[in-house]
DNA sequence: CTGAAAGCGCTTACAG
DNA sequence: CTGAAAGCGCTTACAG
């Protein structure tokens, strides 16, 4: 269109405009479907449109509209599998409703640098999603400021949320309970259990489901081992299992604990599922393929990404739907790693 | 501030200057660091500042200025685990510079959705990082409108790339070649190749780096089978591979499909080291923690990813220096899952 | 049904 | 050193 024959920032509505002999004003009104423009203008405006390539500039549309068709994800690690799947679930949301989504890494769960990442996130305009499994995420869903739509993916809270800011999470205590009777019907005498880290003073939503099946069976209950997010922490846990030669059964906190702690029973000698049972958590996607096939619990990340987006959006938007109470039911997958106890 | 006592839209550059006693373009000179404001003054409109809170609006910004300092990266999928630490190192380079990050994800490689989705990341008006490992994100690479500032994260191309559109890789070929002739080196006949879906029309990087080591030694050079992207395609091509005896080495295009081989290998009792070696590439998280451990090629993704925006960040902005070529050198990482061949 | 005005919150020349 | 003007590309009342 321009002399130098490149198209430098595209056309815009005045472009339009001057193209179909209109306002600039029709033309938004076009854009925007508003009933109120003629048909033949309409048709008129649409062509031009279709030949200048135009597309509406989502910066103007911001800041006139006063906020922005966009999401971003707060979370510590992209590359966590449950992690990445939340991100991949909200992604798949937000395009089919339109919305941009940004991610923003906590890459410290310090007081400052916490804030620090979630005031760059609110400058991005629109809506946040916190993933709030780890001290990190915890911490940056209390420094969002107030009036600031967010919503959080957390671990199964203790109460409900109140009103203004909702969560999603999965059942997760129940799951634990679920599984750990599962354990204990198979006939160990007890589960031992190595946790994922606590995303807050209080011991985590897993921990709890895995006491009380442990309790209301009258089973002694082992001290937790801390084993930290990865296959290395696990791999500690189970190096100090392995040597009690009481532990038929263990519960880990996630399928890497387990990874770890299946590696390290190997190392000592203990059989699985001959001598120790194992038993993990998410079912990421290798926990099928390994040898042995990883008993776990299936958790649909992605599904809460979506409900995580579609909460959200529901805030955003009053004419978009609000998702009723979005808490999916964690499925028991056994495999290979778990059995009856020695004779 | 208000009325209604809550801080709506917060502070604009009006109100500080309000509070200053300046006009809003001293605000706007002072937050942009300009020289040419009094010392006294500068203190007063900084004083105000943060008085009020007051956080530049970064649409206004992008408006004003014409652009905006984000890129948006556009990738297949977020939970593999290549692909998630490419979108991490990105975002910690960008995050330190500064810049926000958006992700767009390719969920089908179709002419007309790719396109869609390319269009919407221009629309977000930034950079874009499109990673072209696989055939989306290649459409995807190709559909960049010119002019829109982009990088891309490739497989180690056949030739280099032209000025304005730049590159990133990790030198897969070689690594490829390296890793076979180790294998080759350990006594093995020939090694076996299990492929991961080429990212165009020509065989892969991967593949040409064990083909050309293959060819070098005088070996057998037998056909590539084709995994897909994880353990399921492993799988089957494991199974296939263990009913022919004289296979004695199986290089695979990534750890997942690694882990699906040593799966199907054990399923038809065949050991590995023992019988067969089996090595992988990527070196994912769980692979050192298998049993028995995978022998891969340590890639650098996160770094990759940090080169991408770095280069990126050179297009956008000339003051930004550019990145020298950006090639990180893979390094193979021998474990328990490859040995010497059955006597 | 459609145009002219004002404004979103900033920046960039232009004056002085 | 600092203020007044114009503009980035759109939307939202307000007129007619």
């Amino acid at each position: 269109m321009n002399v130098t024959g490149h198209t430098r920032g595209s056309a815009s509505i005045r472009d339009v405009a001057a193209a179909a002999g209109v306002s600039y004003q029709t033309v938004s009104r076009v854009i925007n479907g508003h009933a109120s423009v003629k048909q033949s203008t309409r048709e008129r405006v649409l062509a031009a449109i279709d030949e200048l390539g135009f597309r509406r500039n989502a910066t103007a549309l911001a800041l006139a509209r006063g906020r922005s068709r966009a999401v971003t994800v707060l979370t510590a690690n992209t590359t966590h599998y449950g992690y990445a799947s939340i991100l991949q679930g909200v992604e798949e949301a937000a395009r089919a409703a339109g919305y941009s989504v940004g991610v923003g890494v906590l890459e410290s769960a310090d007081e400052a640098a916490v804030t620090v990442e979630v005031q760059r996130a609110a400058d991005a305009g629109g809506g946040l999603i916190v993933i709030a499994y780890d001290p990190a995420g915890v911490r940056a869903l209390e420094a969002v400021p107030a009036g600031l739509p967010v919503v959080g993916v957390v671990e199964t809270p203790a109460s409900d949320p109140t009103g203004d800011r909702p969560w999603v999470w999965t059942d997760d205590r129940k799951a634990a309970y679920e599984m750990t009777r599962h354990l204990l019907s198979l006939g160990h005498e007890t589960v031992h259990y190595v946790a994922i880290p606590s995303s807050t003073r209080r011991t985590s939503a897993r921990t709890d489901g895995w006491r009380q099946a442990v309790q209301e069976a009258g089973a002694p209950e082992p001290p937790p081992l801390q084993g930290g997010w990865g296959p290395a922490g696990g791999h500690a846990a189970g190096l100090e299992l392995a040597r009690d030669p009481s532990v038929t059964a263990v519960l880990c906190g996630n399928d890497d604990l387990a990874l770890g702690v299946l590696r390290a029973l190997h190392e000592a000698g203990r059989p699985v599922p001959g001598e120790v049972s194992v038993a993990g958590f998410d079912d990421a996607p290798h926990s099928a393929y390994l040898t042995p096939s990883l008993t776990t619990v299936r958790l649909d990340f992605t599904g809460l990404g979506r409900a995580a987006f579609a909460l959200l959006h529901g805030v955003l938007e009053e004419s978009a739907p609000v998702a009723p109470r979005p808490v999916s039911v964690p499925e028991l997958v056994v495999r290979e790693s778990s059995g009856r106890p020695p004779a």
